[in-house]
DNA sequence: TCTTGTTTTAAACAAACGTTTAAAATCCTT
DNA sequence: AAGGATTTTAAACGTTTGTTTAAAACAAGA
């Protein structure tokens, strides 16, 4: 009789979790093997090493951050309703994954620090067309005309920082969890009302 | 004979350089001896343990990464120009401090996390004056009336976001480092325009 | 020069680390 | 039920960790 979740799965998952909430130096193996339950021994006998292992969980977060950006970029709205849209999506999916912004830029601050497959997430950003849906709103001047590497610059800022801020600055404002998450609702207001006022200046 | 500079000194420059680069679990106490030119047991003769010179360090950096954003606060300016005062400012610390924000946001999110004295913050930045003149811009509609901690959040996000991500977004760009920054440096003006405009709605 | 207190050293400590081993338990096919 | 492969276990491996020790080196006053 197959077990309802296999040991392998059950690993990877603690490990997860583990790594995403305490990063690859502030854990050990015998913590990713209690959080799932099993022997030690497991997570080298399926994994081979905490380093391999870890490979595993920080590519598929990687896949998870970026991707889950993407997936915007594809549908036929306007530019203008794409970022509104982008930032309530990003905004949603960092409500359910606080941990991973933090978790893959300090990943990749780290000095035997991981890289990432940079050709795969150009191309499925280029495949959506929106390089050429900006540089078209651009010349028609009905997108400021700045680089492009700005945009997702100034859009991930907004987006990412509140949450990886949160603990600091519950802290600083003397607010408790629930308090700063009502505020960072209103915040997106104000972070999408700005944006868009910003790129799109025509629109007011 | 007196030397130039003391022992102490030199494994606590050493500390500082070491767990700012790596945190207090990416390092060691020995790695911090070495770093210094000093006997590991010096660490623990000087500062009792790794935690205790941690705390330190932690407290030092948190009085720079806090205190270096007050200090524009108190200048008489207008509170417009106080703001891209502020953002200039505020780049040029992390041209020389880019580890710092990565630092403070990740250690206080460590599990046995570091806490800071916020009344000790609050009260610097409450005597400069600077919330009566952000209530008083907002009540004369000089300046857009959204909620007193949404004003920092917006700051900092578009300042130490774009430091704590270079690694991530050098590789996803494709660039080098100073290619990175040279867009940093463009990236600033667009911040400052972006904020002001937001900001001070009449100033266009 | 001897004494006293301070600083530095090499060595050792127990505990925890990632990893491996070898035997035990379980599974699956015949 | 027997067999061989797979999975799981407890124990151990050699290192490295933070920390402590006890002796050595040094400084300075009497």
């Amino acid at each position: 009789m197959k077990k309802d979740t296999s040991t392998e799965d059950k690993i990877r998952e603690a490990a997860r979790q583990v790594f995403l909430a305490k990063g690859f130096d502030g854990c050990t193996s015998r913590e990713i093997a209690n959080a799932a339950g099993e022997n030690v021994a497991l997570v080298n006998y399926y994994f081979r090493s905490k380093s391999q292992l870890f490979k595993i969980i920080f590519e598929a977060a990687m896949d998870d951050f970026i991707l889950s950006m993407v997936q915007v970029f594809g549908s036929d709205k306007t530019l203008e309703e794409k970022m509104r849209i982008f930032i309530e999506h990003e905004y949603a999916f960092l409500e359910k994954h606080p941990e991973l912004p933090s978790f893959i830029l300090n990943e990749m601050n780290r000095e035997e620090g991981c890289t990432m497959d940079h050709q795969k997430y150009f191309l499925k950003v280029a495949e959506t067309g929106i390089f050429e849906e900006c540089f078209k709103a651009q010349e028609e001047g009905r997108m400021r005309s700045i680089s492009l590497s700005s945009i997702p610059l100034l859009i991930m800022s907004n987006c990412h920082y509140p949450v990886m801020a949160k603990n600091m600055l519950m802290q600083l404002h003397g607010m408790t969890s629930t308090e700063y998450d009502e505020n960072l609702n209103l915040h997106k207001k104000l972070v999408s009302d700005m944006l868009v006022n910003f790129l799109f200046p025509q629109s007011n």
